[in-house]
DNA sequence: GCGACAG
DNA sequence: ATCTTGTCGC
């Protein structure tokens, strides 16, 4: 099987209580090593989720890289798929066995060593990353995003369907497409100050007449701002709630999922 | 003790 | 995440 990195691993102790210190320890360690500003070398404006036949001779687009997972039994099948504009260049995918249960704030320690083990097969070198999960809304703002993004110094945005923690300056039901709104700090976060802005509520599809699709709560996973991951999230929309990277990712786990069932 | 909680 | 049929709407 795929060797697990260190960074997934917490020192064994017989003591549940402490391998869980251990984990939330190595996350403040994560998110101090975060970066939640702008610092990456493509062009905001460049990032699309369809292919721009002619205008812009800007830049080319960025090498954007779609990662999610499906599960069997105990095992998971992690996939990337890497696109370029609205063309796919790339797909990986791994699969491995899965330890560590599912615990709302340790999500990454889960599914992290899994996705990197996908990311090991990956013959290129994404520019963006965007994960299935938080990344700084998250109770030590090292959500998965984050912890993968730190571990691979990639930039990465994540995209939850759910919202882990944090206050929305504004409710999200029925809101249009295009809203958004600030997910702030509040006491659950830690290591921030209450009313710092972690991510953002974002209505990225919504239906004119039966409106209940909830709104997707994006947040920077590193090297990237909060108002940027949600902008590129909404680049990489094209017409559905989930953007493409995360899309395709999903659709193509889903299809390796069935191959080993 | 109770409630909340990504995938 | 996963287990699952039909069904409402564009």
């Amino acid at each position: 099987m795929h060797p697990v990195r260190p960074e997934f691993v917490p020192d064994p102790d017989p003591d549940p209580d402490t391998t869980r210190e251990r984990m939330e320890t190595l996350q403040s360690d994560v998110a101090a090593a975060a970066t939640w500003t702008d610092a990456f070398e493509f062009v905001p404006e460049s990032v699309g989720a369809v292919d721009r036949t002619l205008s812009t001779p800007d830049s080319d687009p960025p090498l954007v890289a779609g990662v999610d997972q499906a599960f069997l039994d105990d095992r998971a099948v992690s996939v990337v798929v890497v696109s370029r504009g609205g063309t796919v260049v790339e797909r990986v995918h791994a699969v491995t066995d899965v330890a560590i249960p599912y615990i709302p704030g340790l999500l990454a320690f889960r599914e992290g060593g899994p996705i990197l083990s996908a990311f090991a097969e990956l013959g290129c070198d994404p520019d963006l990353a965007v994960f299935d999960g938080s990344g700084r809304i998250h109770f030590r703002q090292a959500g998965l995003a984050t912890h993968i993004g730190v571990t691979l110094d990639v930039p990465s945005v994540g995209v939850a369907k759910g919202l882990l923690c944090g206050t929305p300056d504004e409710g999200v039901d029925g809101r249009e497409e295009g809203w958004r709104t600030p997910i702030r700090a509040d006491a659950d976060v830690t290591n921030a100050d209450p009313g710092t802005a972690i991510g953002h509520a974002l209505q990225s599809r919504q239906y004119d007449s039966t409106r209940k699709i909830n709104p997707l709560y994006v947040s920077p996973g590193h090297r990237v701002g909060v108002g940027t991951a949600t902008d590129l999230v909404e680049r990489l929309c094209a017409g559905y709630k989930l953007p493409e990277p995360t899309r395709r990712a999903d659709a193509y786990a889903d299809d390796v999922k069935q191959e080993y069932v």
